[in-house]
DNA sequence: TTACAATTGTTAATTTTTTCACATGACTTT
DNA sequence: AAAGTCATGTGAAAAAATTAACAATTGTAA
C-alpha cells in the first residue's frame, strides 16, 4: 500500500472526524464545509484539508464535504470499513468488561477468542466465548481469523503474552497492560492507559492557578 | 504556577515514564541512565531530558536518574501526587464498569460520586456508590471534594452531562462518551476511545502489506 | 590528585507539523 | 451565459517538536 508517511496524529484526528460525523449524520445534516466541521473538532480547517488530502479528494470546491460520503471514504482509508478478528489475552477484571464492551463488535472489531493461562479460569464462559489455554492461541489463528491482540493481563504478564501473540501471527496490538512491550518493529501496538488521560488533566488543572 | 507552554505530548510521555519507571522499581533498578529508560520507552534520549528540563534537573551528571526519586519528582510536577476526587456521570455499561475499575483509586483518582438522570437507576448501588440524580451534582461538589468529571453517558448526553459539570464548578473533565462536547476554555478535557487505538493500529497493519 | 569515563542539562540544527494564503473549481442567481 | 459566492486542495511560510552535539559535572581508578 502508499507509505507516503502519514502522521500519526493524523491518524488520530481522522477517528475523531468520523465520530464528529457520526454525530452530524444522526442529526440528519448532509454537507458540511472544513470550517464547521473543525469548529466541531476543535481544529484548523486547514489541518482537516490537509489531513484528508494525504487520501484522496473527497470534498466538493464550493460546497464541502457529503457527510455519509465522507465517513466511508475515511474509514476505508483507515481500513476499518471491513470487521477485524481479534485476539484478548488475560482474562481479569478489565479483560471481562472488554469481552462485554459492545461498542467493539459495532466499530468492526469481533473479539472471538479469550485466552488465559490460569487454569481456574480456562473453560469459563464470558460473554459467550470460551476461555482458552493461552498456549492453543497459534493453532487457533486461521480457524478464528485472528488478526489484532488485545493484550489486558497483569504488567508482569504482558511481555509473554505478547509473545504468543507474535508467535501466533498477528500483526496488530492493542496493549490495555500497565506495561511496555518489546516486539519485532513489524509488528504495530498502541498502547492504552486511561490514567494517562486523568493525569493530563490533573496536571492541567493543577497549572491553572 | 508555571506556564512555560509545555507540549501535551510532553505530559503523555512522563506518564509513560512513569509506567516504566515503576516497573523499573517492581524489579529492583534503583539507578536508570536516560538512554535505559528511553529504550524502554522507545524514545529518543534526548526527549527524555528535554521533557525532564521543563520541570527541573532530576538526575546526577555521570550517574543517572534515581528511580524512587524521579517517580516521585514527576509525579509531582504532574500534580498526581496527591488523591482527586471524581464525579462520574452515566452509569451505563461503561459506567458501571469504570466504577468498578479498581485502579483509578490505586493512581489517585477517587470517584466519590455517580450520577445518572435515570429515575430507575436513582438509588441503586453500584461498587457501594448510591447513584444519585444528576441535577445533584452542584450540591455535592464541596461536600464530596469533587474536582474532575467522568462523562460516561451515550453521546447524545454528552453536552448535558457536562453542562452540569461546569456548572458545578469542576475543572477537568474525561469524556468517554462518543461525542465531542463544548466547554469554556479554562476547562480541560480529555476524550477516551479505546476504537481510535484500533483504528490506529487497523490502519498500520493494512497499510504494512 | 589527576586523568578518565559516564551521563546530565542545554543550546543549536534538523525535521515535522501546523497554519496561512490563494488559485482553482463548483454551484447559484440574475 | 456571465458574474458572484463559496469552499476545496495545495504550495509556501511559520511554528513546534524532535534530535544531535557538546560543555559541564560527577564519580572512579590509577
Amino acid at each position: 500500500m502508499k507509505t507516503q508517511n502519514i502522521p500519526k496524529a493524523t491518524i488520530k484526528r481522522l477517528a475523531v472526524y468520523i465520530q464528529v460525523l457520526t454525530g452530524l449524520k444522526r442529526d440528519g445534516v448532509e454537507v458540511v464545509s472544513s470550517e464547521k466541521l473543525a469548529r466541531a473538532c476543535s481544529v484548523n480547517p486547514s489541518q482537516i484539508r490537509k489531513d484528508l488530502a494525504y487520501f484522496g479528494e473527497f470534498g466538493v470546491r464550493g460546497v464541502g464535504y457529503y457527510v455519509h460520503e465522507l465517513i466511508a471514504s475515511i474509514k476505508h482509508s483507515l481500513g476499518v470499513d471491513r470487521v477485524w478478528g481479534c485476539a484478548l489475552v488475560g482474562v481479569g477484571n478489565l479483560g471481562r468488561a472488554l469481552l462485554r464492551h459492545k461498542e467493539f463488535a459495532l466499530r468492526g472489531f469481533s473479539i472471538r477468542a479469550a485466552f488465559d493461562c490460569d487454569p481456574y479460569k480456562i473453560g469459563e464462559i464470558v460473554s459467550g466465548l470460551e476461555v482458552v489455554c493461552t498456549r492453543q492461541l497459534k493453532s487457533r489463528v486461521d480457524e478464528l481469523g485472528l488478526e489484532i491482540g488485545i493484550i489486558s493481563t497483569p504488567p508482569e504478564r504482558a511481555q509473554r503474552a505478547a509473545n504468543y501473540l507474535v508467535e501466533g501471527g498477528l500483526k496488530g496490538i492493542v496493549n490495555f497492560a500497565q506495561a511496555r512491550i518489546q516486539v519485532p518493529k513489524e509488528i504495530t501496538v498502541e498502547y492504552v492507559d486511561f490514567t494517562h488521560h486523568f493525569y493530563s488533566v490533573a496536571f492541567n488543572v493543577s497549572s491553572a492557578d
